[in-house]
DNA sequence: TCGCTAATCACCCTAAAGTATGACGGTTAA
DNA sequence: TTAACCGTCATACTTTAGGGTGATTAGCGA
Protein backbone atom coordinates (compact mmCIF):
# COMPACT_ATOMS: atom_id res chain seq x y z
CA UNK A 1 0.00 0.00 0.00
CA UNK A 2 1.49 3.75 -0.42
CA UNK A 3 2.46 5.63 1.69
CA UNK A 4 0.75 9.29 0.84
CA UNK A 5 -2.60 6.96 0.41
CA UNK A 6 -5.15 8.47 2.38
CA UNK A 7 -6.36 6.12 5.19
CA UNK A 8 -10.09 6.63 4.17
CA UNK A 9 -12.80 4.81 6.49
CA UNK A 10 -13.14 2.96 3.07
CA UNK A 11 -9.90 1.92 3.12
CA UNK A 12 -10.17 0.54 6.31
CA UNK A 13 -12.96 -1.11 5.16
CA UNK A 14 -11.52 -2.91 2.11
CA UNK A 15 -8.65 -3.76 3.88
CA UNK A 16 -10.64 -5.29 6.94
CA UNK A 17 -12.85 -6.96 4.31
CA UNK A 18 -9.90 -9.41 2.72
CA UNK A 19 -8.05 -9.62 6.06
CA UNK A 20 -10.38 -9.97 8.61
CA UNK A 21 -9.64 -12.93 10.31
CA UNK A 22 -5.61 -11.72 11.18
CA UNK A 23 -6.63 -7.85 11.89
CA UNK A 24 -9.82 -8.12 13.61
CA UNK A 25 -8.58 -8.05 16.95
CA UNK A 26 -5.69 -5.49 15.95
CA UNK A 27 -8.74 -3.48 14.94
CA UNK A 28 -11.04 -4.12 18.25
CA UNK A 29 -8.05 -2.77 20.76
CA UNK A 30 -7.21 0.09 18.50
CA UNK A 31 -10.66 1.47 18.45
CA UNK A 32 -10.44 0.72 22.15
CA UNK A 33 -7.78 2.92 22.97
CA UNK A 34 -9.28 5.63 20.54
CA UNK A 35 -12.67 5.57 22.68
CA UNK A 36 -10.23 5.64 25.72
CA UNK A 37 -8.52 8.58 24.91
CA UNK A 38 -11.35 10.45 23.94
CA UNK A 39 -13.03 9.42 27.14
CA UNK A 40 -10.20 10.68 29.49
CA UNK A 41 -10.73 14.17 28.81
CA UNK A 42 -14.10 14.05 30.42
CA UNK A 43 -13.76 11.68 33.25
CA UNK A 44 -11.20 11.27 36.01
CA UNK A 45 -7.45 10.17 35.41
CA UNK A 46 -7.41 6.71 35.06
CA UNK A 47 -4.65 4.51 35.65
CA UNK A 48 -2.68 2.10 33.06
CA UNK A 49 -4.34 -0.83 34.68
CA UNK A 50 -7.39 0.47 34.22
CA UNK A 51 -7.06 1.08 30.68
CA UNK A 52 -5.52 -2.54 30.41
CA UNK A 53 -8.36 -3.73 32.08
CA UNK A 54 -11.12 -2.10 29.69
CA UNK A 55 -9.79 -3.07 26.75
CA UNK A 56 -9.66 -6.47 27.92
CA UNK A 57 -13.32 -6.09 28.74
CA UNK A 58 -13.59 -5.11 25.38
CA UNK A 59 -12.06 -7.48 23.92
CA UNK A 60 -14.14 -10.55 25.38
CA UNK A 61 -16.97 -8.98 24.33
CA UNK A 62 -16.56 -8.34 21.02
CA UNK A 63 -15.20 -12.16 20.52
CA UNK A 64 -18.60 -12.95 22.51
CA UNK A 65 -20.17 -10.83 20.32
CA UNK A 66 -18.78 -12.89 17.30
CA UNK A 67 -19.16 -15.66 18.65
CA UNK A 68 -22.78 -15.11 19.23
CA UNK A 69 -23.45 -14.27 15.85
CA UNK A 70 -22.06 -17.02 14.14
CA UNK A 71 -23.27 -19.56 16.38
CA UNK A 72 -26.85 -18.13 16.15
CA UNK A 73 -26.87 -16.61 12.99
CA UNK A 74 -30.16 -18.57 11.06
CA UNK A 75 -28.30 -20.49 7.79
CA UNK A 76 -29.78 -19.40 4.39
CA UNK A 77 -31.26 -22.25 3.06
CA UNK A 78 -30.88 -22.34 -1.02
CA UNK A 79 -33.12 -24.49 -2.92
CA UNK A 80 -31.69 -27.10 -5.30
CA UNK A 81 -34.02 -28.12 -7.76
CA UNK A 82 -32.80 -31.62 -9.17
CA UNK A 83 -34.62 -33.43 -12.07
CA UNK A 84 -34.87 -36.68 -11.35
CA UNK A 85 -35.91 -38.30 -15.01
CA UNK A 86 -38.30 -40.98 -14.26
CA UNK A 87 -38.52 -43.75 -17.64
CA UNK A 88 -41.43 -44.52 -18.35
CA UNK A 89 -42.90 -47.49 -20.55
CA UNK A 90 -44.41 -45.92 -23.42
CA UNK A 91 -47.37 -48.36 -22.78
CA UNK A 92 -47.84 -47.23 -19.17
CA UNK A 93 -49.30 -43.42 -20.73
CA UNK A 94 -50.31 -44.50 -24.48
CA UNK A 95 -53.10 -43.17 -26.27
CA UNK A 96 -54.53 -44.63 -29.46
CA UNK A 97 -53.76 -41.69 -31.97
CA UNK A 98 -57.24 -41.42 -33.44
CA UNK A 99 -56.09 -39.31 -36.86
CA UNK A 100 -53.82 -41.78 -37.84
CA UNK A 101 -56.52 -44.34 -37.65
CA UNK A 102 -59.16 -42.29 -39.75
CA UNK A 103 -56.92 -40.99 -41.60
CA UNK A 104 -55.32 -44.31 -43.19
CA UNK A 105 -58.77 -45.67 -43.05
CA UNK A 106 -58.22 -48.32 -40.82
CA UNK A 107 -61.21 -50.84 -39.61
CA UNK A 108 -61.45 -52.23 -35.97
CA UNK A 109 -60.93 -55.42 -36.81
CA UNK A 110 -57.42 -54.82 -38.57
CA UNK A 111 -56.62 -52.90 -35.67
CA UNK A 112 -56.73 -55.98 -33.51
CA UNK A 113 -55.03 -57.85 -36.00
CA UNK A 114 -52.16 -55.44 -36.30
CA UNK A 115 -52.25 -55.10 -32.53
CA UNK A 116 -51.57 -59.24 -31.96
CA UNK A 117 -49.29 -58.90 -35.15
CA UNK A 118 -47.25 -56.35 -32.56
CA UNK A 119 -47.14 -59.02 -30.08
CA UNK A 120 -45.12 -61.35 -32.39
CA UNK A 121 -48.34 -63.72 -33.18
CA UNK A 122 -48.17 -65.80 -36.18
CA UNK A 123 -51.30 -65.23 -38.71
CA UNK A 124 -52.76 -68.75 -37.25
CA UNK A 125 -52.30 -67.87 -33.98
CA UNK A 126 -54.29 -64.37 -34.76
CA UNK A 127 -56.62 -66.65 -36.21
CA UNK A 128 -57.19 -68.89 -33.31
CA UNK A 129 -56.94 -65.95 -31.03
CA UNK A 130 -59.88 -64.29 -32.94
CA UNK A 131 -61.80 -67.51 -34.01
CA UNK A 132 -61.60 -66.74 -37.53
CA UNK A 133 -60.00 -68.57 -40.21
CA UNK A 134 -55.74 -68.17 -41.08
CA UNK A 135 -57.38 -66.37 -44.86
CA UNK A 136 -59.36 -63.89 -43.31
CA UNK A 137 -56.71 -62.90 -41.09
CA UNK A 138 -54.23 -62.77 -44.84
CA UNK A 139 -56.84 -60.72 -46.05
CA UNK A 140 -56.71 -58.19 -42.85
CA UNK A 141 -52.93 -58.08 -42.91
CA UNK A 142 -52.88 -57.60 -47.10
CA UNK A 143 -55.94 -54.60 -46.24
CA UNK A 144 -53.20 -53.51 -43.46
CA UNK A 145 -49.89 -53.64 -45.30
CA UNK A 146 -51.69 -51.72 -48.01
CA UNK A 147 -53.44 -48.97 -46.00
CA UNK A 148 -49.89 -48.87 -44.10
CA UNK A 149 -47.98 -48.94 -47.07
CA UNK A 150 -45.41 -51.17 -46.26
CA UNK A 151 -44.52 -54.84 -47.31
CA UNK A 152 -43.85 -56.79 -44.14
CA UNK A 153 -45.60 -57.40 -41.09
CA UNK A 154 -42.44 -56.19 -39.09
CA UNK A 155 -42.95 -53.08 -41.12
CA UNK A 156 -46.53 -53.06 -40.67
CA UNK A 157 -45.71 -53.05 -36.38
CA UNK A 158 -42.73 -50.59 -37.03
CA UNK A 159 -44.97 -47.94 -38.41
CA UNK A 160 -47.91 -48.50 -36.28
CA UNK A 161 -45.48 -47.52 -33.20
CA UNK A 162 -44.03 -44.89 -34.51
CA UNK A 163 -47.64 -43.44 -35.65
CA UNK A 164 -48.91 -44.08 -31.88
CA UNK A 165 -52.00 -46.78 -33.39
CA UNK A 166 -50.52 -49.45 -31.25
CA UNK A 167 -48.99 -49.50 -27.93
CA UNK B 1 -41.91 -20.51 32.00
CA UNK B 2 -42.90 -22.17 35.48
CA UNK B 3 -41.39 -20.04 38.48
CA UNK B 4 -39.63 -23.61 40.53
CA UNK B 5 -37.84 -24.10 37.04
CA UNK B 6 -33.66 -24.23 37.58
CA UNK B 7 -32.43 -21.72 35.69
CA UNK B 8 -29.42 -23.99 34.43
CA UNK B 9 -27.14 -22.55 31.82
CA UNK B 10 -28.20 -25.15 29.22
CA UNK B 11 -32.19 -23.26 29.68
CA UNK B 12 -30.76 -20.34 29.42
CA UNK B 13 -28.81 -21.00 26.11
CA UNK B 14 -32.55 -22.48 24.85
CA UNK B 15 -34.51 -19.75 25.69
CA UNK B 16 -31.52 -17.54 24.06
CA UNK B 17 -31.81 -19.48 21.09
CA UNK B 18 -34.95 -19.25 20.53
CA UNK B 19 -35.90 -15.31 21.26
CA UNK B 20 -31.85 -14.52 20.43
CA UNK B 21 -32.84 -11.02 18.47
CA UNK B 22 -34.52 -9.63 21.58
CA UNK B 23 -32.60 -11.19 24.44
CA UNK B 24 -29.46 -10.36 22.45
CA UNK B 25 -28.43 -7.26 24.36
CA UNK B 26 -30.24 -8.45 27.82
CA UNK B 27 -27.92 -11.23 28.29
CA UNK B 28 -25.10 -9.66 27.26
CA UNK B 29 -25.98 -6.70 29.87
CA UNK B 30 -26.64 -9.42 32.19
CA UNK B 31 -23.07 -11.28 31.98
CA UNK B 32 -21.17 -7.73 32.00
CA UNK B 33 -22.85 -6.66 35.38
CA UNK B 34 -22.42 -10.01 36.73
CA UNK B 35 -18.63 -9.87 35.50
CA UNK B 36 -17.92 -6.55 37.52
CA UNK B 37 -19.76 -7.11 40.47
CA UNK B 38 -17.06 -10.17 40.30
CA UNK B 39 -14.29 -8.29 39.54
CA UNK B 40 -15.03 -5.73 42.24
CA UNK B 41 -13.09 -8.03 45.23
CA UNK B 42 -9.67 -7.63 43.41
CA UNK B 43 -10.16 -4.07 42.32
CA UNK B 44 -10.20 -0.92 43.46
CA UNK B 45 -13.41 0.25 44.44
CA UNK B 46 -15.60 1.39 41.09
CA UNK B 47 -18.08 4.44 41.26
CA UNK B 48 -21.33 3.78 39.97
CA UNK B 49 -20.50 6.13 36.78
CA UNK B 50 -17.69 3.72 36.20
CA UNK B 51 -19.91 0.32 35.99
CA UNK B 52 -22.30 2.19 33.90
CA UNK B 53 -19.11 3.54 31.47
CA UNK B 54 -17.71 -0.04 31.38
CA UNK B 55 -21.41 -1.62 31.07
CA UNK B 56 -21.64 0.64 27.99
CA UNK B 57 -18.32 -0.12 26.66
CA UNK B 58 -18.96 -3.83 26.77
CA UNK B 59 -22.22 -3.20 25.49
CA UNK B 60 -21.04 -1.51 22.36
CA UNK B 61 -18.16 -4.20 21.80
CA UNK B 62 -20.24 -7.02 22.11
CA UNK B 63 -22.72 -4.99 19.14
CA UNK B 64 -19.27 -4.53 17.02
CA UNK B 65 -18.21 -7.87 17.20
CA UNK B 66 -22.04 -9.08 16.30
CA UNK B 67 -22.25 -6.36 13.57
CA UNK B 68 -18.70 -7.26 12.04
CA UNK B 69 -19.63 -10.94 12.41
CA UNK B 70 -22.83 -10.73 10.81
CA UNK B 71 -20.94 -8.29 8.18
CA UNK B 72 -18.11 -10.27 6.96
CA UNK B 73 -18.47 -13.70 7.70
CA UNK B 74 -19.40 -16.38 4.72
CA UNK B 75 -23.05 -16.64 4.93
CA UNK B 76 -24.14 -20.12 6.12
CA UNK B 77 -25.71 -22.12 2.86
CA UNK B 78 -27.86 -24.94 3.58
CA UNK B 79 -28.30 -27.28 0.60
CA UNK B 80 -31.89 -28.41 -0.11
CA UNK B 81 -32.29 -30.63 -2.70
CA UNK B 82 -35.41 -31.02 -3.98
CA UNK B 83 -35.96 -33.69 -6.64
CA UNK B 84 -38.37 -33.08 -9.34
CA UNK B 85 -39.78 -36.16 -11.37
CA UNK B 86 -39.72 -35.43 -14.89
CA UNK B 87 -41.39 -38.38 -17.02
CA UNK B 88 -39.57 -39.29 -19.91
CA UNK B 89 -40.68 -41.76 -22.72
CA UNK B 90 -38.28 -44.55 -22.59
CA UNK B 91 -37.77 -43.92 -26.50
CA UNK B 92 -36.09 -40.52 -26.39
CA UNK B 93 -33.53 -41.61 -24.35
CA UNK B 94 -31.98 -45.36 -24.61
CA UNK B 95 -29.35 -47.21 -23.26
CA UNK B 96 -28.85 -50.82 -24.15
CA UNK B 97 -29.48 -53.16 -21.60
CA UNK B 98 -26.35 -54.36 -21.53
CA UNK B 99 -26.87 -56.99 -18.45
CA UNK B 100 -29.67 -58.57 -20.78
CA UNK B 101 -27.14 -59.18 -23.36
CA UNK B 102 -24.78 -60.49 -21.55
CA UNK B 103 -27.23 -63.04 -19.83
CA UNK B 104 -28.12 -63.88 -23.07
CA UNK B 105 -25.17 -64.14 -25.04
CA UNK B 106 -25.99 -62.23 -27.92
CA UNK B 107 -23.06 -61.78 -30.21
CA UNK B 108 -22.78 -58.31 -31.92
CA UNK B 109 -23.56 -59.14 -34.95
CA UNK B 110 -26.63 -60.93 -33.88
CA UNK B 111 -27.34 -57.29 -32.34
CA UNK B 112 -26.84 -55.86 -35.63
CA UNK B 113 -29.09 -58.04 -37.37
CA UNK B 114 -32.01 -57.43 -34.35
CA UNK B 115 -31.72 -54.04 -34.40
CA UNK B 116 -32.25 -54.22 -38.62
CA UNK B 117 -34.92 -56.78 -37.73
CA UNK B 118 -36.63 -54.55 -35.06
CA UNK B 119 -36.05 -51.66 -38.31
CA UNK B 120 -38.79 -54.05 -40.32
CA UNK B 121 -35.84 -55.34 -42.81
CA UNK B 122 -35.85 -58.32 -44.40
CA UNK B 123 -33.17 -61.17 -44.58
CA UNK B 124 -32.39 -60.49 -47.86
CA UNK B 125 -32.21 -56.34 -47.16
CA UNK B 126 -30.82 -57.52 -44.05
CA UNK B 127 -27.78 -59.31 -45.55
CA UNK B 128 -27.64 -56.57 -48.51
CA UNK B 129 -26.66 -54.02 -45.89
CA UNK B 130 -24.15 -55.72 -43.80
CA UNK B 131 -22.45 -57.52 -47.58
CA UNK B 132 -23.31 -60.64 -46.05
CA UNK B 133 -25.20 -63.64 -47.58
CA UNK B 134 -28.61 -64.49 -47.37
CA UNK B 135 -27.83 -67.62 -45.54
CA UNK B 136 -25.88 -65.96 -43.06
CA UNK B 137 -28.51 -64.30 -41.89
CA UNK B 138 -31.00 -66.87 -41.87
CA UNK B 139 -27.97 -68.07 -39.23
CA UNK B 140 -27.75 -65.29 -37.07
CA UNK B 141 -31.56 -65.44 -36.92
CA UNK B 142 -32.01 -68.71 -35.73
CA UNK B 143 -29.36 -68.45 -33.06
CA UNK B 144 -30.92 -65.27 -32.19
CA UNK B 145 -34.38 -66.47 -32.03
CA UNK B 146 -32.63 -69.42 -29.68
CA UNK B 147 -31.21 -67.29 -27.39
CA UNK B 148 -34.39 -65.43 -27.27
CA UNK B 149 -36.49 -68.42 -26.73
CA UNK B 150 -38.80 -67.19 -29.73
CA UNK B 151 -39.89 -68.78 -32.68
CA UNK B 152 -40.31 -66.17 -34.97
CA UNK B 153 -39.00 -62.70 -35.52
CA UNK B 154 -41.66 -60.37 -34.84
CA UNK B 155 -41.65 -62.32 -31.45
CA UNK B 156 -38.29 -61.62 -31.38
CA UNK B 157 -38.19 -57.66 -32.03
CA UNK B 158 -41.13 -57.65 -29.34
CA UNK B 159 -39.13 -59.44 -26.45
CA UNK B 160 -35.84 -57.42 -27.43
CA UNK B 161 -37.73 -54.43 -27.03
CA UNK B 162 -39.01 -55.41 -23.49
CA UNK B 163 -35.83 -56.18 -22.68
CA UNK B 164 -34.35 -52.98 -23.67
CA UNK B 165 -31.61 -54.33 -26.37
CA UNK B 166 -32.94 -52.53 -29.14
CA UNK B 167 -34.80 -48.92 -29.02
C1' DT C 1 -84.19 -51.12 -53.45
C1' DC C 2 -79.51 -50.24 -54.88
C1' DG C 3 -74.80 -49.32 -54.03
C1' DC C 4 -71.17 -49.35 -50.85
C1' DT C 5 -68.30 -51.27 -47.31
C1' DA C 6 -66.75 -54.31 -43.50
C1' DA C 7 -66.10 -58.79 -42.42
C1' DT C 8 -65.71 -63.27 -43.50
C1' DC C 9 -63.81 -67.29 -46.15
C1' DA C 10 -61.64 -70.11 -50.06
C1' DC C 11 -58.08 -71.45 -53.55
C1' DC C 12 -53.71 -71.02 -55.84
C1' DC C 13 -49.26 -69.52 -56.22
C1' DT C 14 -44.82 -67.24 -55.03
C1' DA C 15 -41.74 -65.23 -51.80
C1' DA C 16 -39.88 -65.13 -47.52
C1' DA C 17 -38.94 -67.03 -43.18
C1' DG C 18 -37.36 -70.57 -40.47
C1' DT C 19 -35.09 -75.46 -39.37
C1' DA C 20 -31.47 -78.78 -39.64
C1' DT C 21 -27.03 -79.95 -40.62
C1' DG C 22 -22.44 -79.41 -41.96
C1' DA C 23 -18.25 -76.96 -42.92
C1' DC C 24 -14.22 -73.70 -42.44
C1' DG C 25 -11.20 -70.07 -40.61
C1' DG C 26 -10.22 -67.19 -36.68
C1' DT C 27 -9.90 -65.93 -31.75
C1' DT C 28 -9.58 -66.92 -26.96
C1' DA C 29 -9.40 -69.09 -22.70
C1' DA C 30 -8.36 -73.32 -20.13
C1' DT D 1 -2.75 -77.48 -27.71
C1' DT D 2 -7.31 -78.55 -27.25
C1' DA D 3 -12.09 -76.78 -26.61
C1' DA D 4 -15.37 -73.37 -27.11
C1' DC D 5 -16.96 -69.89 -29.37
C1' DC D 6 -17.92 -66.42 -33.38
C1' DG D 7 -18.67 -65.39 -37.96
C1' DT D 8 -19.22 -66.88 -42.31
C1' DC D 9 -21.46 -69.73 -45.95
C1' DA D 10 -23.89 -73.67 -48.07
C1' DT D 11 -27.64 -77.19 -49.14
C1' DA D 12 -32.04 -79.11 -48.45
C1' DC D 13 -36.34 -78.88 -46.59
C1' DT D 14 -40.66 -77.21 -44.12
C1' DT D 15 -43.49 -73.59 -42.64
C1' DT D 16 -45.29 -69.13 -42.85
C1' DA D 17 -46.23 -64.88 -45.08
C1' DG D 18 -48.05 -62.47 -48.64
C1' DG D 19 -50.39 -61.44 -53.40
C1' DG D 20 -54.22 -62.12 -56.40
C1' DT D 21 -58.77 -63.22 -57.27
C1' DG D 22 -63.29 -64.27 -56.16
C1' DA D 23 -67.36 -65.12 -53.24
C1' DT D 24 -70.85 -64.60 -49.44
C1' DT D 25 -73.18 -62.21 -45.72
C1' DA D 26 -74.60 -58.28 -43.04
C1' DG D 27 -75.29 -53.53 -42.22
C1' DC D 28 -75.82 -48.75 -43.51
C1' DG D 29 -77.29 -44.82 -46.02
C1' DA D 30 -79.24 -42.46 -50.25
Amino acid sequence: MPAQRVISLKNIFLYFASHKSTLLYGIAMALLLLLLRFLELRFVVFSHAMEVYIGFIALIFTLLGVWLALKLAKPKTEMVVVEKKIYVKSTDNFFVNQDAVTQLGLSSREIEVLQLMADGCSNSEIAEKLFLSLNTIKTHSSRLFEKLDVKRRTQAVEKARQLSIIS
